[in-house]
DNA sequence: ACAACTTTGGAAAGCGCTTTCAAAAGTAGC
DNA sequence: GCTACTTTTGAAAGCGCTTTCCAAAGTTGT
């Protein structure tokens, strides 16, 4: 008898939850069947008579038997959890995209551990051990700091997808929304209006997605044969402040522009910020399209134009995709295309 | 000999994870000693001799053992995750919540399962099931929308800390950040600069820390013996439509007013839109004080005046609060009081 | 050198579930 | 009714770690 351990045998609470813990094996007896029959009903593992299956269904709710994911993940050899990691969460933009995963996980059966990175590669790093310590089954991460290499090394231990970046191996999904063409629309719709010196103020250097609302830009001014001027390029780093320095330093360049691309809202934000400083007006003085379409866009004064695309959904077809991968699937890809979502922050200047 | 299993016995892959697993038998094969010496280094819990420490290090290291915390929290009856639920987390309030939140447990080496409950009681329950089934230590509630009964009864299972509500149980800590101050706060400021007639946007009426609100101005007017008019008091749902929406009332409503508490930035986001619209200007017609601070609320045109709550600080604090709990502590409070961040949405009014 | 303790460390049970193996029970077929 | 199969079900091993229990080393004292 009491076989060296220190509870008493037959119902004595297990150390995972201090009051009464119903475990399969008490169920099991409560039925009158083994545990294994328990677990073939729990799991549909096997065909099991009918009666057994109604006592250990009644078992089961009299018991208010819930199964420990901890000992099944141990036994299956599954966590049945997915990290995602994302840069900062204090944006309104990654907030949406996390929103939209953690729900399509959480409907698959699957917990998210979430983690920040911070834009630093080091933590990024130190966030995909933890979560690879902690057995997820797959990774997302939305907008990587890694380099390819180390991504495409990762993709040896678990399943990623990737938002906002491209890799090439087997078990990884990239879901690389392209920014160009949203970049070259909105750049586009500018010139549309009559624009002709268009200034743009670009996000981290180092961001591809960056790189392509870049390109987006130089591409629709090459389409309207309107000569691209390094002067009215401006970095910014995708904040409110980093839009406002971008433009302060665009106006005290005496950069000559009657419209603004802003590589994303917040940057627009800061901006206008910075016109308004100088009396300038918008629109009237200088248009100014964004990118992302934030929540806060309609609402501020005056109401942004700016490259919509749901968040939304692109956390949605991450979720999506890790699913698939998870389940040995190829993930189809079915992203939406952006749109302009015409405002209040740009007019027309045909005479 | 091959006992059943389909590993072929000595180092065949588990499961858990395809490639080469190391688990702590190994590395105990590999120093020479028992799995319970190797636990026992790995976790402190006995003295063991230098010479045999050194030899574990050295497997460890050598095989780049990394200890299976599925396992691990099985045997222990430890989780070592908590949950947080949140109730939206594309507003940027929330996300630096949950952000500073996460950042204190991972600290802590815990993990964070977090999950949104959009408002909606019902939603609220499913995530606490889904996170008691997952046998999280303890749970970080952040604006619940729970009854209190139901909260109280919570606490038998697992801590909670609670973030903008108060409850009264064992188990359990109350960051009830009080509102109240806060809203005084900034509908003194509107008085001093000499507004008498200020108008209020509520939040929505069933939170707690919205009817704070409320009463801090409502205490505000009073020390200063202003009558409180019902007319000047709208109700809002703390997003920018709402703001808006209730702003129009007011006008509609021919209120007569020099300045507005709205309940937090959005709301006041939304309610400059409106005054904008109609030809009003701020702060020259109608001076706006927000509640929240948010990070875009410096960037706004004009930029805001508004009562500032380190919502950081707010999330570690909570973090901290529940390790506390988990480790048997009473959790000491120390909240930052509300400040007023005056920005240039208000003007004085006096002659 | 030996008894009387104090450290160390190994064997083994156990966490709560899944899964294999083989025995038991049921079904046909003749 | 008995053999030859095909289901259904239980026993038990195992997932990778922790922890209890007790035997084996080490110490100390006389």
């Amino acid at each position: 008898m009491a076989t060296g351990r220190k509870s008493t045998g037959s119902k004595a609470p297990s150390p995972m939850a201090p009051p009464g813990v119903v475990t399969l094996e008490m169920v099991a007896e409560e039925a009158g069947v083994s545990p294994s029959t328990v677990s073939r009903i729990l799991n549909g593992t096997a065909k099991v008579r009918e009666s057994k299956v109604r006592a250990v269904r009644a078992a089961i709710s009299k018991l208010q038997f819930q199964p420990n994911p901890v000992a099944r993940s141990l036994a299956r050899g599954r966590s049945m959890s997915v990290g995602v990691i994302i840069q900062t969460i204090d944006s309104p933009f990654y907030g949406e995209a996390l929103a939209a995963i953690e729900k399509g996980l959480f409907r698959a059966g699957y917990s998210v551990l979430f983690l920040s990175g911070h834009w630093r590669e080091d933590d990024e790093r130190r966030c995909v051990e933890h979560l690879l310590a902690r057995r997820v089954e797959g990774i997302i991460l939305v907008t990587s700091c890694l380099p390819d290499a180390e991504l495409v090394r990762l993709t040896r231990q678990v399943p990623i997808v990737l938002t906002g970046r491209s890799i090439e191996a087997e078990r990884s999904y990239s879901m690389d929304a392209d920014s160009t063409p949203g970049a070259r629309l909105a750049t586009e719709y500018l010139i549309g209006q009559g624009h002709r010196k268009i200034a743009f103020i670009a996000g981290p250097a180092n961001h591809p997605d960056s790189q392509q609302r870049l390109n987006g830009y130089k591409a629709a001014l090459a389409n309207a044969k309107i000569p691209f001027s390094a002067k009215l390029v401006v970095p910014g780093d995708y904040s409110d402040a980093g839009g406002h320095l971008a433009m302060n330093r665009l106006l005290d360049a005496k950069a000559e522009f009657t419209a603004v691309f802003a590589a994303n809202d917040q940057t627009a934000y800061g901006a206008m910020l910075a016109l308004h400083r100088r009396g300038l007006r918008v629109p009237q003085d200088v248009s100014i399209v964004g990118f992302d379409d934030l929540p806060t866009s309609s609402y501020i004064i005056p109401p942004l134009t700016t490259v919509h695309r749901s968040i939304h959904e692109l956390g949605e077809a991450a979720a999506e995709a890790m699913i698939d991968l998870l389940d040995g699937r190829v993930p189809v890809s079915k992203l939406s295309t952006a749109t302009l979502a015409i405002r209040e922050s740009t007019r027309s200047v045909r005479n």
